[in-house]
DNA sequence: ATAAGTATTGCAACATATGCAACGGAGTGA
DNA sequence: TCACTCCGTTGCATATGTTGCAATACTTAT
């Protein structure tokens, strides 16, 4: 469509694995130097791209520049993954019946951003802007699970451990084992430890840098769908949560390796 | 240089702050519908801009796109602090005689990346690629004090405690409080805590995101400058860390305020 | 000195991006 | 139902802006 702008896209992309000299560049995009020179000193002039100094033993050449950095922010801001998933959660909701939530960690915790009720939905505790239990609702934590020793310590730190059922974990160190166990199997599982008569499983959202900032819980009445049969469909559940991974950007499989 | 390129640039920038209608966009250039069109298609065909999703509310448009995310992450990596510092550094250690060094964080510690010696210059524990004591280095102070609670806790958390010295800080509520002054007054100190003899302030260095992630630290023989003197020259060894800061794309003030 | 590698400029030729006008669709209100 | 306005899209003639060439200047190595 624009010659002149896909070039110049090109030319960010190759100098971003790393920096090159105007020659390089020219040569990969086919071009005479003097046309690679004049699109570099725009991107330059505009910060996509800065010239890397040659520090001895690197030649030095042209280097992806810091607006990009800058930019990059502000495209994680911009990603409305609610808008993008959504479709995707009411096609889960059809298929299987079941009550779907999409959670989002904000800060240290894991809020609802989207529910989508199943057929004879049931009243459940849950609410679009509330904040999920990190220690009973799956949601919580398969976000959790996925989070490095920092963060995953300050949502921990916001977890007060209430019992709810029988089987509600109740202390710090059965919880990390359970995240441990979530991460290493890939989805997490909530076997009836907000509500006794409630279960259900969550899987991780990927973004575009490959971190876990959203999870998809489904949910279900044990009458209806004891675990066992929640585990039966979790590879169906696992590739709608990666085709939502994908509409976020992110280009590696459903387990999270790029 | 090249006009297209630079139009286009224009609108990633223009469309990064809020997503935008073409109309809007070629509003804002000054140039026809098709013109901004041709640019769009081209930019949304390599993942610089997105369509996002018109959620009732909110008309959609033309927003960024994901490969910006995946492009700042390079951009980032690709930074070399070490080499857009080190000029910046000899000057300082040449104008004013002192040791200086530039300490990086890396996961949770702070590593020494580079160092200029003074003139006479003293045998010291530092040395590039070391970790930095994190409870009584200046740097390492000043990295801490500006990370969030998160962050600052995982650094805190490989805190020995280790007495050296009459003025060592030993006991982690005081280091907070440490580190609460320190980002308050803007710089670290390092009142003889490692050795007697030796002090250092320290000032934070901003990244393109406003992040800090490294630091610059001036070191004195107690006999040859004291704190108080050392405090003197702090609008001076400012200046220097805002150069450096600059220098890594950072666009606000040396106070890290955008 | 010579050579090979950088980056940079002026200029003529033409390929390419441009603006125009017209079209189709979605939404709004009369 | 209509008219109206906003959205994005397509074909086409024009001329603008980009291209490649050749020459220049600088650094570094042989």
């Amino acid at each position: 469509m624009s010659q002149t702008v896909a070039r110049a896209i090109e030319i960010i992309g190759f100098v971003s694995r790393r920096p090159r000299s105007l020659g390089d560049i020219a040569d990969h995009l086919g071009v005479h130097k003097s046309t690679a020179l004049r699109i570099l000193q725009t991107l330059e002039e505009r910060g996509f791209v800065r010239r890397v100094p040659g520090d001895g033993s690197f030649g030095g050449g042209y280097g992806v520049g810091f607006q990009l950095i800058a930019l990059g922010q502000m495209a994680l801001d911009q990603v409305e993954a609610r808008s993008l998933a959504h479709p995707i959660l009411r096609e889960l909701s059809e298929r299987h019946g079941n009550t779907v939530h999409l959670g989002e960690l904000v800060g240290d915790q894991i809020v609802y951003v989207d529910k989508v009720d199943g057929r004879g939905s049931v009243a459940m505790g849950s609410r679009i802007g509330l904040p999920a239990k990190t220690h009973t609702a799956a949601v919580a934590k398969v976000i959790a699970a996925y989070q490095d020793r920092a963060d995953r310590a300050a949502i921990l730190s916001r977890c007060d451990f209430t019992r709810y059922t029988p089987t509600t974990i109740t202390d710090r160190d059965a919880l990390e084992k359970d995240l441990d166990l979530t991460r290493s199997r890939g989805w997490a599982e909530d076997d009836g430890e907000h509500e006794d008569y409630i279960n259900c499983v969550a899987l991780p959202v990927f973004d575009a840098r490959g971190k876990v900032t959203h999870g998809v819980s489904i949910t279900a009445l044990r009458a209806v769908a004891p675990l066992a049969r929640l585990r039966e469909q979790i590879a169906d559940f696992r590739a709608a949560a990666h085709r939502i991974s994908q509409n976020l950007g992110w280009r590696g499989d459903e387990y999270g390796h790029r």
